[in-house]
DNA sequence: TCACTCTTTTGAAACGCTTCAATAACGACT
DNA sequence: AGTCGTTATTGAAGCGTTTCAAAAGAGTGA
């Protein structure tokens, strides 16, 4: 159906491997070969098959990036920080969401590997990370994305997500608060559990302090909402006077649900943090203080490691960069902001 | 490096043929050659060649699907109708966002050609579609999503644009705003330009009543807040008492403007109308009146229809399939709600 | 024992591309 | 005229699969 090489070169009367170097290193060839070959490719609608290419390169020019949640804003200015990059260095990428399961992330993975990808940028879901390693071994690169690696086994690229979760609690220490309610989950996830441990540290080191942890199945909205009903339904005096949600999308969630049911004033009754600073944080009912991560340049950073390490070979050194998490105050925590 | 369906073989001592069989269609056969074959394949940690399999094949097993904006919600939420559409069939989705730029449409175009994909689905910025009757042509399907084929030659799975144009313009006008200044562009992008139709059209009706079009650059958050800016420098007697927003990330923009400002009351001073009715919208400072889209239902939607075509074969029948827009009132239009 | 099924397995032929050693063409210089 | 460089082109090999006609086994009944 589709016109091969073969054919064009039929066409413009040359052997195919000069049509290969037509598309491939016309400099090498001269000036009215090209043309002829040129116009051949235009006649028929010759487009290159890209499966023939690659199965003779051996790999792919795609990364592969597996996030946690193809719908939260944060992963998809990851996403395209990573895509801009790659772009310039003539590569493209293949998205994956693994919806907080171990299941989806593997099969994707495995997609990926299938497919050959010249690296793998993942923030894991799985706590066990056996499958990158095989992927390393099988000769694929493979960059940690928000999340650091403790070992220092993998290049990363993440934000200090324990200190993250000191600010945020120290911010609602410093306004008074004294029992903070963790909002977040699964706790498996590393950023999520760092989080936890930075906050409880710091809480841990004031008096009369305390910090609940609530876990939710998801990063999601829904799951802020759900949660939010819970602690509404709690009598007064066992109630929170802040919640620190694991992300923005909880928060959201624990927002929307307050301010609906009218149960209970931001921040006045309760003060509420996220984390992730995404775009929206800052339009909602009551704006979101959050706890900033440099999402763009996370994805940007992460290719850049990627290249050098597909470059560098096997034994290429890992990197491990952090970044540092701001916070950003709105009224959601300091009423007249 | 990686072990090929070969190795697999000779480690197993079977020849390659069996080997294929196996991964493709065990039941053929006999379950000891399974066994032994599976024990190789694990042993060598054999993992097939996508690349070679789809030479061989001569079609991918991925759709490519092709939105205006990676980074706007309502693509997100389609993109994920989609894929788990596709998933339930055995195909994968690749995404790409043109970004509102006709160049940049074409070459993620030209790279799921090169792919071979099995179809296409796509929401046009150029207004040129030969490009996908090009690729009709080469035997890959192609369905519009979010945008209807107005001359019936494509499949096409939409919600009418026109008639959401009038929901929306029909509301401002009944709570009395007789001022609308409708932000939205490029105008050379079909969904656009249609609401505006539909909202001129119902305009055009009431005595008295004006629409102004500000035309954007993107459908993004920050041409919002432009656009919002120069509405607020606008005299009090030349200023809309009314804004219909062409999505919702711009009137998020539109929103914040008014509001970080001060300037204008939502919707006391001006009443704010949105479309898409993403997730977001309902959590805003001032959450924003809608039109909604059912944006998941659209994504699946339109795999069913590139799957039916993929079948079907070169004479499919395109078929179109509209979703009615409905309307979703908050408090950006109707202050106590 | 032979002819005939029915089930398994085999091995070679593509699929469309890139690469690379070999060849051809053509002046320029001896 | 012959030799040497340069520059341009050729054609075959091979990447890892799948497919398919053919071969090989294994029963069965005569």
């Amino acid at each position: 159906m589709a016109a091969s090489i073969r054919d064009v070169a039929r066409e413009a009367g040359v052997s195919v491997g000069t049509v290969s170097n037509v598309l491939n290193r016309p400099e090498i060839v001269a000036a009215g070969t090209v043309a002829r070959v040129t116009q051949a490719i235009e006649q028929l609608g010759f487009v290159r098959n890209d499966a023939a290419r690659q199965l003779r390169a051996g790999r792919s020019t795609s990364f592969g990036l597996v996030v946690l949640d193809t719908r939260n804003p944060f992963f998809m200015d990851l996403a395209h920080g990573a895509q801009r990059r790659a772009i310039d260095d003539g590569y493209t990428v293949l998205m994956g969401g693994s919806d907080d399961s171990p299941q989806r992330e593997h099969s994707i993975l495995e997609m990926f590997e299938e497919h050959r990808v010249a690296g793998v940028l993942i923030s894991p879901v799985d706590t066990d990370l056996t499958q990158l390693w095989r992927l390393r071994q099988a000769g694929i690169p493979v960059v940690l994305v928000d999340r650091g690696s403790s070992d220092r086994s993998f290049s990363s690229v993440s934000v200090d997500d324990v200190e993250g979760g000191r600010i945020a609690a120290r911010h609602l220490l410093e306004l008074g608060r004294r029992r903070i309610a963790f909002v977040g989950g699964p706790l498996g996830i590393k950023q999520v559990s760092d989080r936890v441990n930075g906050a409880t540290s710091v809480v841990a080191e004031t008096s009369g302090a305390t910090l609940e942890v609530r876990e939710t199945r998801a990063l999601s909205v829904l799951e802020g909402r759900r949660i939010a009903e819970e602690i509404i339904a709690l009598p007064a005096d066992r109630r929170p006077d802040a919640v620190f949600a694991a992300n923005d999308l909880l928060a959201m969630g624990v927002l929307q649900a307050f301010v609906m049911t009218g149960s209970l004033r931001v921040p006045e009754d309760i003060a509420l943090i996220g984390y992730d600073d995404i775009d929206f944080a800052s339009a909602a009912v009551v704006p979101i203080t959050s706890v900033r991560q440099p999402a763009v340049e996370i994805g940007a950073t992460a290719v850049g490691l990627l290249l050098s390490e597909a470059q560098a070979g096997a034994d290429a050194t890992r990197e491990q960069i952090e970044f540092t998490p701001e916070l950003v105050v709105r009224a959601s925590t300091v009423g007249g902001a």
